[in-house]
RNA sequence: GGGAGCGUAGCACAAUUGGUUAGUGCACCGGACUGUCGAUCCGGAGGUCGCGAGUUCGAGUCUCGUCGCUCCCGCCA
């Protein structure tokens, strides 16, 4: 008989009574009847009930053992009787009877409680100093499973669509755009440095002018940016995408398949049916106030300025004529919520910045509301019009600055969907954002910038960069949203020198600035490039949405704490006088020697 | 860098307007119990109410500061 086990915790059943096994596990749960003992024992794939009795030797010992050490069982199967069969589990119809039993490893009190799947998981900052007890809770050890195989499905259908996996540096060269870099000090070059990859951006684009036409990677990507509860800090990974003599419409449908199908595999929640629709980033930003919009919220916006630049309403009309915009909120059928949802509405509204929050009512025969009395019946009409308003519903207003209306009515239609209970359940929506702008302007310094990467190509290549305003050129760069979550970016790429050099001219750039800062590619591309575009889905969001994860950290096996320590592994962590030395480095901030930033270390 | 929320026993939470000895469940320790499956019953131990200052006859509760965590803004080509 093999020494840990002959069968798993989840495998034994009926046909297997009076059979002799052994099986290895966690003490899960302890049932102490005196006179009888039931042991819960958990492994990887279930567990099973093992049941002591009083006279057997090892009978003391396993009513003080603790919860979470690690048992041998040897014994018998045996069927339950029927009024003893546990439904729930799927060897709930057998029990073993312990002969003998081999204390393997025994646990002290653990610091999280573990049995009994409860909502009480106890503070993050104990379920992250001890993740590897925090995993073997059901509900994390199952989101890390679905991770895993999620992982394969993904490398499985890339291959049957014709794409090669390949590996790209991780220690590779800082580039000049994007987030913060992480720094890794060389040894051998005093005063240089090796940055961490943000996304492996570049080598994908070489792979394609070294001619290997589909390139993937489930690739690690760092970036030094600051946590959210879709962001985890330092590392995440990106189903990470490349082809050559590709336009957008034939990335879209490789995209399109892979996120359908990985979806519909992994849930039975429904998938927006392909091709997703696709939505242009100035409408977005128009109807959702976002260009991550949650398409299963059914309100859409839609601008008013005019119809106030006029109005008696002179707040709002007076900021208009100053480039402020009104941006309305349709809400069906919601005229019979109390005085206070409006209020609390209000004040959220200007929680988060907005300078107030007016509304009309389409109340049977009449529209009311605290601005109704100032607008026209044509404006009225005009506005119901705009809103397909019927009797019942509700027209919010927001009146600010473009970028800040945008972003309070976004918030507040989020709130609409989750406080007026909305928002579409057990769906995904997908969309595509399409038609980002090239350039826009720096609101500090009033310059023409990059909007995104200044690697994609400008629609209406050339030409469009020679002859159009700067600020009406579009860009070959989309994103995929799933319910309010960016997914992902791509672009068709920009692969002609001359174009970039132009482009990068119309940024304040100059020609020799393009081979300064991306050397490698711009060099490349004197070689004959393929024309050739991208995308990368983010696996850790795939899996959190598939997962009905509220938190990234709940689909990562050993994520940091929102200020970027690892409290298990103790990281950031100082280091010794003599490795800093081999490095070069000196510390620069006041006060801070080898030996007072060791005492900052995250504790033991 | 900024804003908000939270911080009470190992864990989850409670404590009337500021008012006596800060409670309950789980975990832990002791005991009882031969059919439980979140076992049950009896008993016990466990607290610098994050930390510091202030207001007050009196602070877990109010004020200020500070630290920590989470969420958000900035940031994320």
């Amino acid at each position: 008989m093999h020494p840990y086990r002959t069968h798993t915790c989840n495998e034994l059943r009926l046909e297997h009574a009076e059979q002799n096994v052994r099986i290895s596990g966690w003490v899960y749960h302890k049932r102490d009847h005196g006179g009888i003992l039931f042991i819960d024992l958990r492994d990887h794939y279930g567990r099973t009930q093992v049941i002591v009795n009083p006279e057997t030797p090892f009978f003391e010992k396993c009513s003080e053992v603790r919860l979470e050490s690690v048992l041998t069982v040897t014994g018998k199967v045996v069927a339950r009787e029927p009024n003893m069969i546990n439904p729930d589990i799927v060897t709930g119809e057998i029990e073993i009877v312990a002969e003998n039993i081999i204390f393997e490893s025994e646990s002290q009190i653990t610091p999280i409680y573990l049995a009994g799947e409860s909502e009480d998981v106890g503070p993050e900052e104990l379920r992250l100093k001890y993740r590897y007890l925090d995993l073997r809770r059901e509900s994390l050890h199952r989101n890390i499973m679905l991770r895993s195989r999620v992982i394969a499905f993904l490398r499985k259908k890339m291959e049957s669509l014709g794409f090669n996996e390949f590996q790209t540096p991780i220690l590779t060269s800082s580039s000049p755009e994007g987030a913060r870099d992480y720094l890794v000090p060389s040894r051998l070059h005093p005063g240089k440095f090796y940055a961490l990859p943000q996304a492996p951006q570049i080598f994908k684009q070489l792979l394609m002018v070294a001619g290997f036409d589909k390139y993937f990677q489930i690739a690690p990507c760092f970036r030094d940016e600051d946590a959210r509860a879709d962001r985890s800090p330092g590392e995440f990974y990106q189903l990470d995408i490349e082809m050559s003599f590709a336009t957008q419409e034939d990335v879209f449908a490789v995209v399109e398949e892979v996120l359908h199908d990985t979806f519909k595999e992994f849930s039975t929640d429904k998938v927006s049916d392909t091709p997703f629709i696709r939505i242009p980033y100035r409408e977005a930003m128009l109807k959702y106030g976002t260009d991550k919009p949650d398409l299963r919220i059914p309100i859409e916006m839609c601008d008013v300025s005019d119809v106030f630049l006029n109005s008696g309403f002179g707040a709002f009309a007076k900021a208009v004529a100053n480039g402020a915009v009104v941006r309305a909120i349709p809400v069906k059928n919601i005229k019979g919520r109390p005085r206070s949802f409006f209020d609390r509405l209000e004040s959220y509204a200007k929680e988060i910045g907005a300078k107030g929050l007016g509304y009309l009512v389409w109340d049977t025969d009449r529209i009311r509301g605290p601005i109704a009395k100032f607008m026209s019946e044509e404006e009225l009409a005009e506005l119901a019009g705009r809103g397909g308003m019927e009797d019942g519903d509700v027209m919010f207003f927001m009146c600010d600055a473009p970028d800040a209306a945008a972003r309070i009515a976004s918030e507040i239609r989020l709130k609409l969907g989750r406080d007026l209970d909305i928002i579409e359940k057990g769906t995904f929506r997908f969309c595509w954002i399409v038609d980002f702008p090239m350039f826009e302007r720096d609101e500090e310094t009033g310059d023409i910038i990059f909007s995104h990467n200044p690697f994609s190509m400008p629609q209406g290549g050339m030409e469009a960069l020679l002859e159009k305003d700067p600020l009406d050129i579009l860009a070959y760069q989309y994103d995929v949203v799933c319910n309010g979550v960016e997914l992902s970016s791509g672009a068709i790429r920009n692969h002609r020198t001359d174009i970039m050099v132009k482009a990068f001219e119309i940024a304040g750039y100059d020609e020799n600035d393009v081979y300064d800062q991306f050397p490698a590619l711009s060099n490349a591309f004197k070689y004959g490039a393929p024309p050739h575009g991208g995308i990368a889905p983010g696996v850790d969001r795939m899996v959190m949405l598939i997962a009905g994860a509220d938190n990234i950290r709940e689909v990562i096996t050993f994520p940091m704490n929102q200020r970027a320590q690892d409290l298990m592994m103790s990281a950031p962590a100082s280091v010794s006088e003599k490795q800093l030395r081999e490095l070069h480095i000196k510390m620069r901030a006041k006060n801070v020697t080898p030996e007072n930033a060791k005492q900052d270390d995250v504790a033991e």
